[in-house]
RNA sequence: GGCCCAGUGGCUCAGUUGGUUAGAGCGCCGCCCUGUCACGGCGGAGGUCACGGGUUCGAGUCCCGUCUGGGUCGCCA
């Protein structure tokens, strides 16, 4: 039998001097100064600590004893006679008289090196994800997801919200994205679907007389990775309120995630409450984007008028946006990167001038403006040193591109964007029905089951397109963290919105039969919003990629590597589920 | 599905205009070292330069194709 510990590897201090202890871990490092004097350290979860090998036989019991093997420690703690500041337990060492193998690592060669794997091939990462995670600095990022899931759901318990589950197999939806379906053993040729988020029962638990409901809500959604993407799955803070309406959800969040942000966050600064509020169509015209980045102040100017005439092709009958920079400095090697990275990153092309010392346009297109100079100074109120962005197309091409050139030339700009806070803001006032692209004809902008501004007045009386929804954005340093909406819950209302768009009540029903069903029962007013967890906690522990955050992530093709998933399965297990497998998809994968 | 970037010992990378036997650091193995803490010193093993084809007297390097990984657009109500 072995000795249990009595202490971890970051629990022993000075005071305990003397004292006869067992510790176990991993065999982290051994530093072996001479044939009989070696500094063996010893990591577990919490910390290390470091052992000193200092006869024969401790040596030979190390003897073949590959590092990250487990090992049981038991000795003396001793002060050291050289002690070292940087870690909890430098003041101490221990002596020990037995050392016992727990667990072999059997290669004397791992895939990585252990502190070093965070700079390793990301493919062997994932597929060695055990090891990945023995490194402090990977855990650490676990350990704080943990940390947030906690307080999100303790500051919700004490905001009354009543933490319920909801089926993880149910049925598929028909808007949306792309589903995950379950094949079902005891209805050939039907499926379950995994669901894309909680967001019909949640509605339902409303119409059934819960208040307030909130969730760590698992959610899967069948579309390709991005770096702040996870494919499959990912998690919610999902919530919502009965008689409510956009203002009580608003100040819900509002106390709940700034003292999160603030408190594990990397710049401990977080807005207070109420966060600022800026509708969609201005966040788009001075922003050009719908998660703007309110730590940059630049915004965009339309010179689509100004840039017409000017013999620039690309600018003819555009539109055409500009970002005006003050003192500006950056080389034309940077600039030329960030017109790079403006096209990698939107697809859009961009374009650039500056008004040098002696008052002259200079740089990019600088050649097409010279007819127009004193014009252009003077509408973009320009000055010796302004360096001007600009990008064109749609008016929708335009914007976007130069959304993405505004975050970037704010992120190099020197005083341009404060670099150690968290900046929420709302955004507002979505449209409810836009003109399709492909189609020409009215659709809904966004989600149908969200309640139209003025209700059943505007459906009937307003123009579609200025008819505004209850539809809402959470955005934190130009990071999407959530959609939220007060729901329609009137069902006439709800027939009559889609009635615009050309679809009866039968399309409804169709859609989502449940909820409307339980809608004519007497629905409360509902409210609610769900930040993802994923994206929160990659913004608190300052991480690019979302897989630093999440315990065993999926690779970009939606790979399990460690696990190997997905598989193959028996031919058994098919049959059980009605599921043929056609054989010429098999020789494609 | 489109576009961009990358692929060289176990890991991270260098490799000039296409030119002899492909290098370094870390790791690994062996020897030395009695207070290390990114320990140090000496020595050693370890390579189908992702794969296939082409150009060339000669290809890690140039061209074409494929694969793999990442980023991005589409997609994500």
């Amino acid at each position: 039998m072995v000795q249990s510990r009595t202490h971890n590897c970051n629990e022993l201090r000075i005071e305990n001097v003397g004292e006869k202890v067992t510790l176990v871990g991993w065999y982290d490092n051994m530093r072996k100064v001479s044939k009989n004097l070696g500094f063996l350290i010893l990591r577990d979860f919490y910390g290390v600590t470091q052992a000193v090998v200092e006869t024969e036989e401790m040596m030979d019991a190390l003897a073949g004893v590959n590092n990250e093997s487990t090992l049981s420690i038991t000795g003396t703690v001793r002060e050291r006679s050289s002690k070292n500041a940087n870690i909890a337990t430098g003041d101490i060492e221990v002596v020990p008289e037995k050392i016992e193998v727990l667990g072999k690592c059997i290669y004397n060669e791992l895939p990585f090196e252990i502190n070093r794997s965070k700079e390793a091939d990301e493919a062997a990462r994932l597929k060695y994800r055990y090891l990945d995670l023995r490194n402090p600095a990977v855990k650490e990022r676990i350990v704080l997801r943990s940390k947030i899931v906690a307080e999100l759901r303790k500051s919700m318990i004490d905001h009354d919200f009543l933490e319920i589950t909801t089926p993880i197999l149910t049925c598929s939806s028909p808007e949306g994205a792309r589903d995950y379906l379950v094949p079902s053993r005891n209805h050939p040729g039907k499926f379950y679907a995994l669901p894309q988020a909680p967001q019909q029962f949640k509605q339902i638990l409303m119409t059934s007389g819960f208040d307030r409901y909130f969730q760590i809500a698992p959610c899967f959604r069948d579309e390709d990775a991005r770096a702040d993407r996870s494919p499959g799955e990912f998690y919610q803070l999902d919530m919502e309120m009965a008689f409510a309406d956009q203002e009580d959800v608003f100040a819900v969040m509002e106390d709940v995630l700034p003292p999160v942000f603030a408190k594990y966050g990397t710049y401990h600064t977080a807005s207070s409450a109420p966060f600022k509020r800026i509708s969609f169509l201005d966040a788009m015209e001075t922003y050009g984007s719908d998660k703007p980045d309110l730590r940059i102040d630049l915004t965009l100017t339309n010179v689509s008028e100004l840039m017409q005439g000017i013999g620039f092709g690309p600018f003819d009958g555009q539109t055409v946006e500009a970002i005006v920079v003050d003192n500006f400095s950056a080389t034309r090697k940077v600039i030329d990167k960030i017109v790079a990275d403006t096209e990698v990153i939107s697809g859009q092309k961009s374009y650039w001038f500056k008004l040098d010392e002696n008052g002259e346009i200079v740089g990019g297109i600088a050649k097409f403006l010279q007819d127009k100079k004193q014009q252009v100074i003077d509408e973009l109120k320009l000055k010796s040193g302004d360096f001007v962005g600009l990008c064109a197309g749609k008016r929708s091409e335009a914007l976007k591109g130069a959304g993405v050139l505004r975050k970037l030339l704010g992120e190099v700009a020197e005083g341009h964007m404060k670099k150690d806070c968290y900046e929420f803001c709302w955004i507002v006032d979505f449209p409810m029905y836009e003109i399709g692209e492909e189609s020409g004809e009215l659709e809904f902008c966004h989600n149908p089951f969200s309640m139209p501004q003025g209700g059943m007045k505007a459906l009937e009386n307003d123009d579609p397109l200025s008819i505004m929804a209850y539809q809402y954005d959470l955005v934190c340093n130009g990071v999407e963290l959530s959609s939220g909406a007060v729901r329609n819950h009137d069902p006439e209302i709800m027939v009559k919105a889609f009635s615009l768009v050309g679809l009866g009540e039968d399309d409804v029903k169709a859609k989502f039969p449940a909820m409307y069903n339980a809608f004519c029962y007497g629905a409360p007013p509902h409210a609610g919003i769900a930040p993802g967890v994923d994206r929160m906690v990659m913004l608190i522990a300052g991480e690019e990629s979302i897989r630093e955050i999440i315990p065993f992530p999926m690779n970009k093709m939606a790979m399990d590597v460690m696990m190997g998933a997905p598989s193959a399965v028996d031919k058994k297990q098919l049959d059980d589920v009605h599921i043929a497998i056609i054989e010429e998809d098999l020789n494609n994968d």
